[in-house]
RNA sequence: GUGGAUGUAGCUCAGUUGGUUAGAGCACUGGUUUGUGGUACCAGGGGUCGUGGGUUCGAGCCCCAUCUUCCACCCCA
């Protein structure tokens, strides 16, 4: 029984003009990686389970798609977890592999396996598909691919600052303007916290705080009061609530808010660091932004993070993100190495550039030109056209069939192929070519030389 | 994981309070046109109405379940 063909959910085939699209981003990406100075590596599609498990948070875990083992699987399942129904248990003990839920964390196990092999401070880049078992919606699928360039070994905010300016290369180049590099630093939150108090309910406070422009003032208080921080403690650090001006006007708000907290003060030297650095260096298109409530996810930042938000007429989560972690290898067992790294969500790019009209029209150039087939004889002579033609990278083709002309020539046109050779027996006879402009109409007979030189130019 | 919408030809969709043989446009195939595509005209093929169950004399339409896709939440690129 055949079923019906598809596909799972979250996940997407690629024409061939999608998959040009890709192309074109995936190479702009990469080339700034490599002028950056960014080395690439690839790591598995799948991990073993314990690679991955218990580094993106409980929600994470939940997210990430398991590999049910092979054979005979059931004979060594954790027969109390299946008693209890405890899918948790159960599974770590039916499923040891799982893959891969970003490029970070497998990037850190890299390093750590390879560490003496790496000169540091290691800068890699990699672009490949990862997987999240979410439920798709717009701009979210299941498997998706991730642009991603990390430094590891360097705590130097230069680092910063070069990530700031490479997201600006890559948007520059692809003409994608208007969008926002928002800007905080994990330790300005955790002097918040700490300045009222609330130290230990800072994933909390982060989570509620970064869904100020979602739900309002009010629903962040309603939110922060629910996960039992206090009325008082909030009321503190009203002022970010209304948290605007440019980025001096944020920097001097934060400066009195934080007078107390030693980490806090550290936070705010490390965004003047940046924010002087790109004063002298101005961003090409980008616009740079401090944002305090910028609180995403990874529970591993430990100093900068970054995330990258479309262009404002476009309704889209964010492009990318980034930060700095500096122990995220420590998980892994190497310590003190800092790493700092963004990811460009491709995905999410192609459906921006694609609403904003910004691929170029060349994306969807094909074959230059099309022999018609009129049979064995003619193919023949076609074909010897052809392979000079193919010599100079010129992308020509024979229809491979000897049928009926109109269908060659609706095949043709169908493709967008602008050029028709028709070469039948007084064309042999004459060595020439018969060459037809498929938008204009107008036809030409040439010679094999005069044919070559007209594609040449 | 929670909530809402959705599913009819390859695609986009119409289909009346439940009533004979389920339609249109586009696409496809053939012809008008035997070595000339796009435009036009003519003809033709193509459907288990997502799937399974139920109500009914009768279901594309009503009910239940399930799956898909989309949207929002959690979370996130």
């Amino acid at each position: 029984m055949a079923s019906k063909a598809s596909i799972p959910k979250g996940t997407r085939d690629f024409s061939s003009l999608e998959v040009s699209k890709r192309q074109y981003i995936i190479s702009t990406i990469q080339k700034h990686f490599k002028t950056f100075g960014f080395k690439p590596i690839e790591t598995p599609t799948f991990e073993n389970s314990d690679t991955l498990m218990g580094k993106y948070g409980d929600e994470g875990d939940r997210l990430i798609f398991k590999i049910l083992n092979s054979g005979d699987y059931l004979k060594k399942a954790n027969a109390e977890a299946y008693e209890n129904k405890d899918s948790v248990k159960l599974s770590s003990s039916i499923s040891e592999k799982a893959l891969k839920y970003d490029l970070t964390v497998p990037f850190a196990r890299y390093v750590v396996q390879h560490q003496n092999e790496i000169d540091f401070p290691f800068k890699r880049y990699q672009i490949q598909n990862v997987y999240r078992a979410d439920r798709p919606q717009k701009g979210r699928f299941r498997e998706f691919t991730q642009c991603d360039a990390d430094v590891i070994g360097s705590d130097s905010l230069w680092q910063e600052v070069e990530f700031i300016q490479l997201y600006d290369a890559v948007f520059t180049s692809l003409k994608l303007e208007g969008v926002t590099i928002k800007m905080n630093n994990r330790k300005i939150l955790s002097g918040l916290a700490e300045v009222i108090g609330e130290s230990d309910k800072l994933i909390d406070f982060t989570v509620a705080l970064d869904k100020l422009d979602k739900i309002g003032e009010e629903g962040v208080k309603k939110e922060m009061l629910e996960k039992g921080i206090s009325e008082s403690a909030i009321d503190n650090i009203k002022p970010i609530f209304n948290f605007t001006g440019d980025f001096s006007q944020k920097i001097d708000l934060l400066i009195s808010l934080l007078a107390d907290s030693e980490i806090g003060q550290k936070g705010i030297e490390e965004l003047q660091f940046i924010q002087r650095a790109l004063d002298k260096m101005p961003l090409q298109t980008a616009k740079l932004d401090l944002d305090v409530t910028l609180a995403r996810g990874l529970n591993y930042y430990t100093g900068a993070i970054f995330e990258i938000s479309a262009p404002e007429e476009v309704k889209m989560g964010s492009i990318g993100g980034g930060g700095r972690y500096d122990d995220l290898t420590g998980i892994f067992g190497l310590k003190n190495m800092s790493g700092v790294g963004i990811s460009f969500g491709l995905d999410r790019i192609y459906l921006v550039l694609e609403e904003l009209n910004l691929f170029p029209q060349e994306i969807e150039e094909t074959t230059k030109v099309l022999f018609i087939n009129f049979g064995e004889k003619e193919a023949l002579y076609a074909l010897k056209a052809i392979s000079k033609l193919r010599g100079s990278s010129i992308s020509s083709e024979l229809y491979p069939d000897t049928v009926k002309m109109k269908k060659q020539m609706t095949y043709a046109d169908r493709r967008n192929i602008p050029y028709v050779v028709l070469a039948g027996g007084s064309e042999i006879k004459d060595e020439v070519y018969n060459l037809k402009n498929m938008k204009t109409g107008e036809q030409n007979k040439f010679s094999l030389k005069e044919l070559f030189a007209h594609f040449s130019d």
